[in-house]
Order: structure tokens, then C-alpha cells, then sequence
DNA sequence: AAGTTAAGTCGATAATATTGACATATTGCG
DNA sequence: CGCAATATGTCAATATTATCGACTTAACTT
């Protein structure tokens, strides 16, 4: 940008921050900001543990998801992940040669492959959780059983229909 | 992973779902979950104003701190998004070239550029706040006042310290 | 004058995603 | 049976967002 002289413009006088219409929106902003901090510290601690093992995000995100879901189909997978199916094949060929994850054909309908997690895959996945558990933890507990029965209230407040029916256990992962 | 057979193992009698070891484990998971989800309906309504312009969620992030905190140091977002130099330049870049922020050396520190979002800056970041307001507050109005109370207080216990003195206005963006 | 800090840049690379096109096996249906 | 639809997998090309290391410039500090 020194070299690129372009770049620069006429100095502003500093303007107010991003201005707040109506009662709600200071409050709304401050709402962006508490999902942005709280999922970046939640993510960076197992981050470190996935670092370690040459892992990223992705992996730990099919991780938790096929050990929530033992017999999970690709496309209930896919329908949570919201990506598309080459770049799950991607992640989850790597959790399969490294023995994490294993397939097995449905029964009843044997185009169908299900996932499950192998006793190794659960070990990881465990670690994992483990080190999100101990910041969460430590969250609920500081915040106290009337704010963590407010924070799932809000939280699944803004989920979509379909993950809500998953969550509950009332629908089908292909809908989330 | 019909082709390469090395893939599959022998079918596994599926297993229970992750186990619960304590009582507080299974809120865990579901907080997992939670976050998950919430986070990823948020960031996707937003996504689909930024498709059309060619932007992406970095750009979003980018211009909502610095609309958040206008005058704010390249030092000062590098630390609230935690990105490299390198990362956070294209970006910047990008946003500056076509006309949504703008730079202008510090007064008593000419070394610094600080940054501020220009008329067309506001208008974008107005827009892209919108999209998410308008589900953050069907939310908040669903869940009432005292469970986004607590949704609150569980957010900001899971945030670093850092994070937590810059929403509070008393620490620097560059300990977020 | 020397050292530090803030910012920018170049080149290489990695992780994660996309699109489009096509292949294979299986299922369900007329 | 033959045929369409479905579930999955794969190949190739590309985009986005990130990384690291090394280096430069300008400005501030001591």
C-alpha cells in the first residue's frame, strides 16, 4: 500500500460508529459481535488438538456429526454440512484411510453408506470434545442453569425449521 | 470408493451415539450442536447478499468491525479476526479498490492507516446487517427478554478475555 | 544513529470450498 | 424385463481463504 499510492484517499474525519436506527439494533449488533467471539474461542480450542494431527475443521466437524449419528448416510451429512459432495469425499476419504471412520452398505437399501465412527475415531472425536467441553463447562457454569436454559432458547430461535426437527430428534438429518 | 474397495470394512453392528459420561455431558453435546447450527444459519443469510457482489464472508467480517469501530489500525483487526497480515491485505485491498473503506494516516502516529468505511461502505454493511437483523430479532422477540438475557451471559463466558474487554470498551481491539 | 513498530509486499503453499461432467450400483416402477 | 430415479463416487479445473517466510518502507522511540 506505500507503493500503491492509489490505495489512499482523502483523510476522513472520523465518523460515529456503524449508527443505531431503533432500540433493537444497537442490540442486534452487539448480537453479531457475541456470535463471532464465542465461535471463534469455541472453535480455536480444538483447533489446537486438530493441528497436532494434521486435521482441519472439516474433519472434526464429520467427526462430530457421524458420532452423533452413528449410521449417518453421506447425504444426511451432506445436508448438515451444507457442502457439496466432492468436498465432503475429500474429508471423508481421509477419515476413512486413516481408520477413523467406517462404511458399511444399508441393509435394506445397500446403495446407502453408512457411516460410523471406529473406536479410534471415537477416541479422537472424544479429545475433541473434550477440550470444548472444559471451556464450555467452565461457561455454564459461570453463567448458571437460568442463562443456559435462555442461551438454547435463543440459539435454537435462530436455526432453521429443518435443524430444529434434527436436533429434536423429529426429523431426519436430510432436512437440517 | 465403489472402485477402490481398500475403503470399506466389514459392517459394523451400529453403535450407540456418542456416550454421555456425566450428566453435564450430554448439555455439551447438544451445545455443540447449538452452536453449530445457530452459527451457520446466521452467517448463510448473509452469505446470499455477499454471492451477489462477489464477496465473501471475510469482506463481511472486515467491514463490520471497521464499521464497528471506525478509525481502527490494520493491528487492531488483525487481532480481532485473527487472520495473517498477508490474509487480511487482500481483503482490505479489495474493499478499498472498490471503494467501500477507506485509509488515512493516524495524527500523532502517521505510521498508522486507520480505517473507516465510506458512504458506499455503510451502505453495504447496512445491508448485509440487515439480513441478519432480521432473523437475530424475530429470534430475540420469540425467545423473550430473559432468555436472550442469558443467551448473553453464556456468549460472553465463553469468550477470551481480550474479546471480552473490547465489547465492554475497555481494552484495545488489539487484545481482542 | 540504532532499534522498534506498523504496515505493506512477494512468492509459495495449504485447506476448504466450488462447478461441471460423468461413472457405478441399486432401487422402484410400469 | 427395461428404464428412470437415486445414492454415491470420481475426475478435472478453479476459487476463496488461509498459511509461512522473507523482505521493504516509513515512522516512531531511545
Amino acid at each position: 500500500m506505500l507503493k500503491t499510492k492509489s490505495h489512499f484517499v482523502a483523510p476522513p474525519k472520523l465518523p460515529p460508529p456503524t449508527p443505531v436506527v431503533d432500540v433493537g439494533d444497537a442490540e442486534m449488533r452487539i448480537a453479531q459481535d457475541l456470535l463471532f467471539f464465542a465461535y471463534r474461542d469455541f472453535t480455536n480450542v480444538a483447533d489446537r488438538v486438530l493441528e497436532e494431527l494434521g486435521l482441519g475443521r472439516a474433519h472434526h466437524r464429520a467427526l462430530h456429526f457421524i458420532g452423533r449419528n452413528p449410521g449417518i448416510t453421506v447425504s444426511g451429512l451432506l445436508a448438515i454440512l451444507r457442502i457439496t459432495k466432492q468436498s465432503l469425499a475429500r474429508v471423508l476419504n481421509a477419515l476413512v484411510d486413516q481408520g477413523f471412520v467406517s462404511q458399511a452398505p444399508g441393509y435394506e437399501d445397500r446403495r446407502l453408506r453408512l457411516l460410523t465412527l471406529t473406536e479410534k475415531g471415537k477416541a479422537l472425536e472424544q479429545r475433541l470434545f473434550d477440550s470444548q467441553r472444559k471451556m464450555l463447562s467452565m461457561a455454564y457454569r459461570t453463567a448458571g442453569p437460568q442463562a443456559v436454559q435462555g442461551f438454547r432458547i435463543v440459539m435454537r430461535a435462530m436455526m432453521d425449521k429443518g435443524a430444529l426437527a434434527y436436533m429434536d430428534g423429529t426429523g431426519p438429518a436430510e432436512d437440517a
